[in-house]
DNA sequence: CTGCGCCCTGCACCGCGGTGCAGGGTCAAG
DNA sequence: CTTGACCCTGCACCGCGGTGCAGGGCGCAG
């Protein structure tokens, strides 16, 4: 009762999973979210766990991962190849990365702030944000 | 000795600021940096100011401002008219953006971490990558 | 005058992550 | 059989921040 099927159409898969059907046949031509099929009408024909990958990429880029991470670890994971150590490779550079881009963000959040504590920006100066703002050191 | 000449080329503005000469018409064509005026070979002169903007665009890039966000510091530094309020206004609410993408990325750090620190990933699943960061909750 | 480096315009292209559209075919209800 | 929802392919386009190239002109040293 539950089961409409034994698998789903782009438009079910899209709705599913909350992503639009262009997106899903983007993913395709990125291999990353492949029918297990056709109909006769050449319709896509999707397992239903498809969703579940569509998911876990939407959540992935909201982690931070871009389409090609996704797909290395898909590569990583298929076959029974995926090693722990390939998904710590792969993990821990992300980590790296992640943590350089907060230490940016931080260090930018402070020089903004600073900038915005000034009292009063001298307007006299051909281009006072460009004074104020490159201002510090560097 | 050091004043070879009153305005810069396209090419010594560029080398001056460490951009290319392309970057420097992309940002004509932004409306960021104007040259003062034309040579008689029609060469584009800049003032010697201008390595300064092209630096703080530069700047502000690194800081996480868009070029957008840049167009506009100038727009509202132009003219006398960049009031007080309206560079805080901006720049508030850039910080709200950073501090929102700082968090979503602390967010983001804690989830990869909790995955890595996972003793093991099952890799009987049809997708295991998924099912272990897909996992937590949502 | 020649050669060389620098500059000009206009246009196309890159990666990223998609979106939109034209011009068709499919499929199920009525 | 018709209608409407759904699907197909292929292609172009979006914003972002540029890069590259062709086919010319400029400016100066030798």
């Amino acid at each position: 009762m539950a089961d409409t099927g034994a698998h789903l159409t782009i438009g079910a898969l899209a709705r599913a999973a909350g992503v639009a059907i262009s997106t899903l046949r983007f993913y395709e031509r990125r291999r990353l979210v492949l029918p297990v099929g056709r109909s006769s009408g050449d319709y896509r024909l999707y397992a239903r766990s498809e969703v579940a990958r569509v998911r876990f990429i939407k959540r992935a880029q909201e982690l931070g991962f871009t389409l090609a991470d996704v797909a290395l670890l898909f590569r990583l994971s298929s076959g029974k190849t995926l090693e722990r150590s390939q998904l710590d490779s792969v993990g821990n550079t992300k980590l790296v990365e992640l943590d350089a881009r907060i230490r940016d963000l931080r260090r930018v959040r402070r020089g903004l702030a600073r900038l915005l504590a000034q009292p009063c920006v001298d307007l006299t100066q051909p281009c006072p944000v460009v004074t104020s703002l490159d201002g510090p050191r560097r």
